[in-house]
DNA sequence: TCTGGATATTAGACAAAGTCCAGATTGGCG
DNA sequence: CGCCAATCTGGACTTTGTCTAATATCCAGA
């Protein structure tokens, strides 16, 4: 796996990679969840976008986090009955949510293995596995 | 297992078996879900509680499926990124979800094996093993 | 360079889920 | 009956997220 820097300039032609026009404000919210590779929830990025001056909306942050979910440049993270997180992983991988803290880490799915499931109702098929282990301390 | 119809004089010692008081407005909530043994949300459960004539407040819904949460009466699902679900199941078990429909429905633990997770955080404890399929249509 | 239309952003009203609190009810017991 | 603790309640409040109508930006063609 390459590690790479993501900064402001790679974020255009990533978002174009994934046929989202590169705006200010999108290369911004892209550059909060890729340059961190963090799991970040809706507020949090507004919170960091917003740093230095305000300068991206709340309807902004919103619709920009669909989009980008739509065109699979995140996924969503569903473990906080309160809030969703967005997470610039988009390779298969789990998740460890230590519920006390709310701190939310990758797991890689490469070594894990899920065997045994049922077959899918007719005319299902699979959007995604999510499997989270929560924990706390001890 | 032994299949059993859950009545409200049932629930009653249910409640009890649970160090919880029974009260009326409990027991119609613990019978709401036992004898449906489905999810529901709490919105759910205080609409079909309230059905025939009104008698149980929001805040008391709330109160009481916390409670049942905390006695171990019940298990929360976090799926849905707008509602908790609350699982009258409480045996290890995991979760099949339609995401077009939002219907929820069991997947037997038994024969599903999970393997090759990395060691946990030191000094954490596993609290709870959540495995969701998220299924659509094809 | 100017102009029109498509695309994107915005403030703020709105909605839904859930929390909180201070006051009323209940129910068991002396 | 009257007391006390436990429980329940309406309704205000908070938070997350959605919606809308108005504005701003961008760019292709004249
Ligand atoms: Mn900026
Ligand atoms: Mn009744
Ligand atoms: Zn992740
Ligand atoms: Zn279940």
């Amino acid at each position: 796996m390459t590690r790479m820097h993501y900064t402001r300039d790679n974020m255009a032609g990533l978002l174009r990679s994934h046929d989202i026009n590169p705006t200010h404000q999108r290369i911004e919210i892209a550059h909060a969840l890729f340059s961190r590779q963090e799991h970040l929830s809706a507020d949090q990025v507004m919170a960091i976008v917003n740093t230095r001056h305000s300068e991206t909306s709340k309807a902004t942050v919103y619709n920009t986090l669909k989009l980008f979910l739509e065109k699979g440049l995140v996924r969503e993270v569903i473990v906080d009955p309160s809030k969703v997180f967005f997470d610039p992983n988009t390779s298969p991988h789990h998740h460890l949510y230590e519920v006390d803290s709310g701190k939310l880490s990758d797991i890689d799915a490469e070594h894990v293995q899920i065997s045994g499931l049922p077959p899918l109702p007719a005319g299902m098929v699979t959007e995604g596995i999510d499997l989270i282990i929560r924990v706390r301390k001890a």
